[in-house]
DNA sequence: ACAAAAGTGTTTAATATACACCCATGT
DNA sequence: ACATGGGTGTATATTAAACACTTTTGT
């Protein structure tokens, strides 16, 4: 029962501005976000899981998303969305694709879902994907605030998912994957200060390679984007690890659009 | 008179789809295509003049684009777009970003607009963008079948357009140069045979960047993907170039997603 | 002591860059 | 004959790749 409640919550939000904003559901547009964290060890996508409806609709996992509103951008929509689910606030988000497939909701189990949460479950929707990145230690969803309806899934082991959503996981990870060799995006998975260690492993569990550490010491340090900082780490069972921060500013100053990060295999 | 007409042609058409098989038009999502060609000088954008409604709107330059059919996906969409603007079929299309501001449509001649062509000239639009590139050989307006109402711009002198439209081209053309740096994309502008020196001319005017001969040479043939032909230019005032065409099956067993053609400026 | 990850350099191969002259054709 | 773009090679600098051992800490 909590976990339909909170649910709700997040799923009616947007009516809950209707009240007080006057802005109506566009019934054919929706967003979605594929939300993805490190643990340091692992690539991960966040997902809900749906209520079991009265129809007694099974409680499938599905990527948070919902239908914009006429008053808001398609990027607002997604903050929304993100921020109605997370609390998290300026979260590196990024548009990458729209699916429109007329038959991307076709299995009984989604129709009785929309039937259930819907004002036109009937409507053709299109939904414009966006990925986000955000830094897993500042949202843990926690068992006893989502109960089963929030969890981390490794990106090898995403279950199957309502709607065309596994066809949208898949094409946000290259969407991921092709950025990650052209922009320093990966550290928008990481805190504020990170080893070069866990950077490495950051780009070796996204691109699906393995890497030299030597080399990517080098390669990475040589790009002038990085500052040591005066602190190592503490409490590790080996040499401790200098700690480093992504400086912005040099970036921009230095590399005008140009990252460039293209490992061998 | 004339321009009009054909215009109304093509802008009415998924109206008469709609009587043949049912199809209904979804007021709220559209597709623009950005139609780049190359006329082995430089790259020019296909752009359609709005025709003057009888509220006196001016004739304002657009993208081509509508809105979408409910029982079509986006891609045969653009397609249908595409085939109804030029005849052609079998044409690279690639989406590259959805455009969902609330107020991409506030210009009054716009507005004007839509109330002539639409049957709900008010409801919220969001549209999804593709460009397209088509052999200009191939299809070249002329001004007996189109008049004043089709025309190739060069990139670089693009007019000032209908709603967001110059945001997009310029969204394209980004997209296009990323592409291109990545992607064998670069021969769909070309005729089946070409040569180097016309292939060396399009990546210039598309990377706005100057290259040096030998090298681009040297590069682009070490790749693979280029067989000569046992044919030469003819009839021109220099020394006749080799012609060459792109292997398509040579690309895919060679580089598996691999071109990085990443040219110095 | 041992396990575990941090940290460090050199050699070799591949790739990128800069650069200048002769060639074949149409006019 | 001349203008025009086609075609070619080499030397140098930069970047990528392969590779193994010592260090520091917690247990």
């Amino acid at each position: 029962m909590r976990g339909i409640f909170t649910y709700l919550v997040i799923m009616l939000s947007s009516q809950a501005n209707l009240a007080s904003n006057q802005a109506q559901v566009n019934p054919h547009v929706s967003v979605d976000c594929v939300i993805f964290g490190f643990d340091f060890e692992e690539l991960k996508v966040l997902l809900i899981q749906r209520q079991e409806s009265p129809e007694g609709t099974a409680g499938s996992w599905a990527l948070p998303g919902n239908l914009i509103l006429d008053n808001e951008s398609l990027d607002q929509g997604a903050y929304r969305v993100l921020r109605e689910l997370t609390g998290l606030q300026n979260i590196f988000l990024e548009q990458f694709q729209a699916f429109g497939d007329p038959d991307r909701v076709r299995r009984a189990e989604d129709i009785a879902w929309l039937t259930y949460m819907r004002d036109q479950p009937n409507a053709r929707v299109i939904t414009v994907a966006y990925y986000s990145l955000v830094k897993l230690m500042d949202f843990e969803p926690t068992p006893s605030s989502w109960a089963r309806n929030v969890d981390w899934f490794p990106i090898g082991a995403v279950p199957s998912l309502a709607f065309d959503h596994n066809s949208i996981v898949s094409e946000a990870l290259s969407s991921l994957q092709r950025h990650l060799r052209q922009r320093p995006v990966g550290f928008e998975l990481l805190p504020p200060k990170f080893t070069l260690g866990q950077l490495q492993r950051l780009y070796e569990s996204i691109l699906l390679v393995e890497l030299d550490k030597r080399n990517f010491r080098k390669k990475m340090l040589k790009k002038g984007i990085l500052v040591p900082l005066d602190e190592k780490q503490r409490g590790v069972p080996h040499k401790p690890a200098q700690y480093y921060r992504f400086d912005l500013e040099r970036y921009e100053a230095v590399a005008q659009g140009d990252f460039d990060f293209t490992p061998a295999v």
